[in-house]
RNA sequence: GGAGGGGUUCCCGAGCGGUCAAAGGGAGCAGACUGUAAAUCUGCCGGCCAUGCCUUCGAAGGUUCGAAUCCUUCCCCCUCCA
């Protein structure tokens, strides 16, 4: 084993269990079997996932073997958050689109080559209800409630459905089916995670070691990155939007997006925190981390770009380049901007839309409206604006 | 199977016959201040053909001039006992 390899796979770690275990499986020099699982619903990826994926890629770069597990059939289940509905399987075209589409993803950070990618439905479908009831024996209900959440929601009266209790099972057997040596996950999943150690022992295998990262908070810097919380960088996403999210977070948040998303060296880092603590301002500091990830989902000219734009639009108030454009057909009367922007979509409905102009946060062509009356007639094109950042380029016609 | 408690607007959570589109908090949005930051302050926070009208308080019926509030049935959740 290399000096530093250790060094390489801890760095940026959460929790390693067991670690003399894992020296040992790396002394013995075969490629170890380095398994991940991930929801099949959600295949648009976020900066949030890529906390993981990077440990990924950084173990096939070692010469290990990664597996990209698709959780489809324990999608079925959901992964208990205090929903306690099963959801209905996906068909077969949506798990192969979805998959297709995660694939696009995560090869910009996984090495296509070295890549294995495999569905827990493929080993689960063929189980009979006997060999369930016998995964199942393996575990007892005090174990199960040992589980943070279980936990607390069994002490606070809130229900906890039977199925919720086999999905640690369901993905822990995915261990013993793929005989991973290493499983990565968020440190929300070490529970899930340990009951892979468990299986693993009694299906007569050597436990995984597990590696766990931390969970990455979104935008909002509380609650963890997420899709549905709004909250979240996607990796896809223009590369002024990945610019523009990233500049607005914190100064605080700053710190932990480039401790766990930046590949500069961190004695890099360490030095940024100096300047900034001799008076550098921080804004200088997150422009730099938000052109390398940019850079990284896109490239580095996109990453400038995407810096110009944020000053002109941002510091000189220009408008920005792509404003989706919108034309209406009017007959006659001329139409009320409240319905122009519900419709135009930049406001959820035109009471919505009343109430902003009230509050001063719409403009048209720049000019700041405050009667909620104002109606605009057919032959007119102008720019309207809602708040700092949503615009529409408006034609009637 | 028995007894008790509960389901309120995005979330938590008051309300318990009219003054309720429903207190308070959180989230969110807008404005001021800024570095599109944070913090802070102010306002908004169901919808509409908008000084009025319509829909909402687990579901469906009913009582009443009037119901989130009372009654009936049903659905769901929790606790204790068995």
């Amino acid at each position: 084993m290399h000096e530093d390899t250790l060094q390489i796979i801890k760095r940026g770690c959460d929790e390693l269990i067991v670690e003399q275990e894992l020296i040992d499986k790396l002394r013995s020099g075969r490629p170890l079997r380095i398994k991940a699982g991930f929801d099949p619903t959600a295949p648009d990826l976020h900066l949030g996932h890529t906390v993981l994926l990077n440990k990924m890629r950084q173990f096939q770069d070692l010469g290990h073997h990664v597996i990209f597990l698709i959780g489809d059939f324990t999608g079925m289940i959901g992964d208990p958050a205090g929903k306690n509905a099963t959801r209905p399987p996906l068909s077969r075209e949506q798990i192969e689109a979805n998959a297709r589409t995660y694939k696009e993803q995560v090869f910009k950070i996984l090495d296509p080559g070295k890549t294995e990618v495999a569905f827990n439905s493929a080993w689960f479908d063929a189980m009979r209800p006997a060999d369930l009831i016998r995964l199942a024996a393996q575990h007892t209900v005090a174990r199960m409630l040992e589980r943070d959440d279980f936990g607390k929601r069994y002490r606070s009266g809130q229900p906890i459905a039977i199925h919720e209790f086999l999905y640690p099972l369901v993905q822990g057997y995915d261990s013993v089916a793929l005989r991973a040596d290493v499983e990565l996950g968020g440190t929300d999943q070490k529970f899930n995670l340990l009951v892979g150690r468990e299986l693993q022992k009694h299906y007569g295998q050597a436990p995984q070691c597990i590696l766990t990262m931390p969970l990455l908070e979104g935008l909002d810097g509380v609650n963890k990155m997420s899709k549905s919380l709004g909250n979240y960088v996607g990796i896809n996403e223009p590369s002024e939007q990945i610019f523009g999210k990233l500049m607005s977070i914190s100064d605080g948040l700053m710190w932990r997006y480039i401790e766990l998303l930046s590949f500069r060296p961190l004695s890099a880092v360490a030095q940024w925190r100096d300047e900034v603590k001799n008076g550098r301002n921080p804004m200088q500091i997150k422009i730099e981390f938000a052109k390398e990830i940019v850079a990284r989902f896109h490239s580095a000219a996109d990453a400038e770009r995407a810096h110009t734009d944020f000053e002109a639009r941002f510091s000189q108030g220009e408008l920005p380049e792509d404003i989706p454009e919108h034309s209406i057909s009017v007959d006659g009367e001329p139409l009320l901007l409240t319905q122009i922007l519900k419709r135009v979509g930049l406001t959820a409905s035109t009471s919505e839309a009343g109430r902003m102009i009230d509050q001063g946060g719409v403009r048209v062509n720049g000019e700041k409206v405050s009667d909620r009356g104002l109606a605009l007639a057919k032959g007119q094109q102008f720019v309207v604006q809602v708040g700092k950042r949503k615009f529409a380029r408006v034609s009637l016609v």
